[in-house]
DNA sequence: CATGAATGAGATTTCATTCAT
DNA sequence: CATGAATGAAATCTCATTCAT
């Protein structure tokens, strides 16, 4: 092993570590003491690598918003309405498996953390071209935003127990309130063609 | 001046002041020695009237939620449509009026804070009985709760100017997104009964 | 005892602590924490009561040197030969006595601390009053503060035993040198009358 | 080029890049990784040439104290008077011309480098040998330490712009100042020959 | 010779909270 | 009620130095 690939190893190592603790503490119960005994190595090692508590952070953050995000489908050949049930199965069964991961990590707020903002808005981005609307629109845009945060509301209630409903059923709620948004958007930009995506939506 | 009276204006003092700071600052930038400061009053004082910094924090979010709370029109002669309509520009109006209290504090995610939940909660139940609908039903509570995280994620981009749309268009928007959600409970609970309803709210 | 008076009390229990510590050791070495525990108070009470590390070493020097400032003869009665001798002993004594706080405080140079050199500048102010010379004009200012450094290097190679004059030879030295530095200024300013001062030192 | 040219090519080149920051920033101040960047090596580099921070400070110092040493006029063709006077001289417009490496290298007090020290009483070494006095007398040794560190505050108040005079009269008063320590270690050691020596430095 | 990853001890300062007066 | 002195735990980040490659 290279001594390259062995500081890359080190470098994962931490990262893994700084995971699974933010996924189960907040992020001022973490120490940076915690993180290096977890990992293994010395102190001064985790700003070594990522400067500081918070860069380390935000590297966790995008892994994870990476992962989250190759759980969508996009395949053409499957019929849109399928496609985006699919992905929403997947994502909602993500987040039933990293339950601790989902809370803590993946369903907060908007602007809450910076770099995790940038990948929902790709995640929204690439939600807009499996509709085939165009995210640049500020209709389209507005409403993707306000769907994503209520999806990821419906998801925190899912996972707290906060309501009974299976995920299939919070499947196809979902698919009736991005519909809704849809005619929101059409609502403040009138020029927007959404009725054909509404009608695919309405497929499963 | 009674003892009582002197005691209750000197409490009202380090509120006012903690309000202030909160609003233009985020909970751990403020410090009890900047709200004791600011208020004129000794130190130890914050504590003597409030218990602890949280506690603190929570009074003044919880008189924020009732003003926010206060602002809804329930009025039973006005058309259904009317009334929403006239609650959500309100409390958009408010919103705009009070840019950083609205960010800081008030369009916060579920969770975020649990005494403002509980006045979140307040206010859907509000909505629900302008509704007509039993704020009890899950399906009803889990779409109300979606639709007020969609409505408050659409105020903050609005705040930010992250979209181009006048107050008018976002509570169309909202009316829209409102209707999607109801639409969504019946999709989780059949037996609920929402045409009615949406045949109201779409009356302006 | 009053509150205040208490505190005043342990205030000044720090400030000695402090004073010790930092007469044995280098500022570097000698932690916070050390100087709390000497003086058996919390560590937070330092920074309560002197803001930080350097806002305490500050006061610690300037009391030092207005002990020191306290040492000089001022008395017009005596003559100024004896006036200014007798200063210099009293000074020299006073050092002797103090060794480590001679080396580690007061005998640094000009710049190294800002409030330390402000003293400095008022002792040389009281010799210039002594001398009946204007310490505001720069040939004087100039050849004292010459003078004053190289007195303190006198000082310290005596308290480091680096040569083996008596207090009285350092003190004939001083005086010379002094003379000297006073022809010094005439140099640099022709206008300035010393010969009067010349004779009156010279003679003990 | 060589194996061996190559190291003492590196070699240098850190050596250059510590000087730099040396002279612009203090020694706590500048990190070994900043020495390391600014040199464009391996951070461990700077330890196997130098051994530590300290070692390569002291290289500088040295390296710095010998260019100034040899700043001075020997020539004992030239009359005494104008030699020392062509040495302040030079050494003075040295210090003028590298304003940052005198005030945060050059002029500091006695015992504040160990290193720098010895080339300082070199430089006295020399002077000694220049006036034709005995370094050796304790005496003789005294009076030229004060007089150097006079002559430093001198200096360092210069470039400070603490005073008006310019290079000529500093150099007078510099004379001026020697004569009085000349005369102080007569009355140490009244064995002392300083009659002629004294004259001669009054002859310009 | 050169590299830079790894070490790990360490210190200042902050701040919520308490409590004697 | 009001005061503000006193407490003390705690945590981030720094940085000289080492050493395997």
């Amino acid at each position: 092993m290279s001594r390259a690939a062995t500081a890359a190893a080190t470098r994962e190592k931490v990262l893994a570590a700084a995971r699974e603790l933010f996924i189960t503490s907040s992020y001022d119960d973490v120490k940076a003491a915690d993180i290096a005994r977890a990992a293994g190595v010395a102190h001064g090692l985790v700003f070594h690598h990522f400067g500081s508590k918070q860069g380390l952070y935000r590297e966790v953050l995008c892994a994870i918003g990476r992962e989250v995000l190759d759980l969508h489908v996009s395949d053409p050949a499957v019929p849109l309405g399928k496609r985006i049930r699919q992905s929403h199965r997947a994502h909602l069964t993500y987040l039933l498996a990293h339950r601790d991961l989902a809370l803590n990590l993946v369903l907060r707020p908007w602007g809450a953390e910076e770099p995790f903002d940038r990948v929902r808005d790709d995640g929204n981005r690439k939600l807009c071209e499996n509709l085939g609307l165009d995210f640049e629109r500020p209709a389209v845009r507005a409403v993707l935003r306000m769907y994503t945060t209520a999806a990821d509301q419906l998801a925190r209630d899912h996972l707290l127990d906060a309501h009974p409903f299976d995920v299939d059923q919070v499947v196809e709620m979902l698919m009736t309130v991005l519909a809704g948004a849809l005619r929101a958007a059409r609502v403040a930009d009138p020029s927007l063609e959404v009725d054909r995506v509404l009608d695919e939506l309405a497929r499963p």
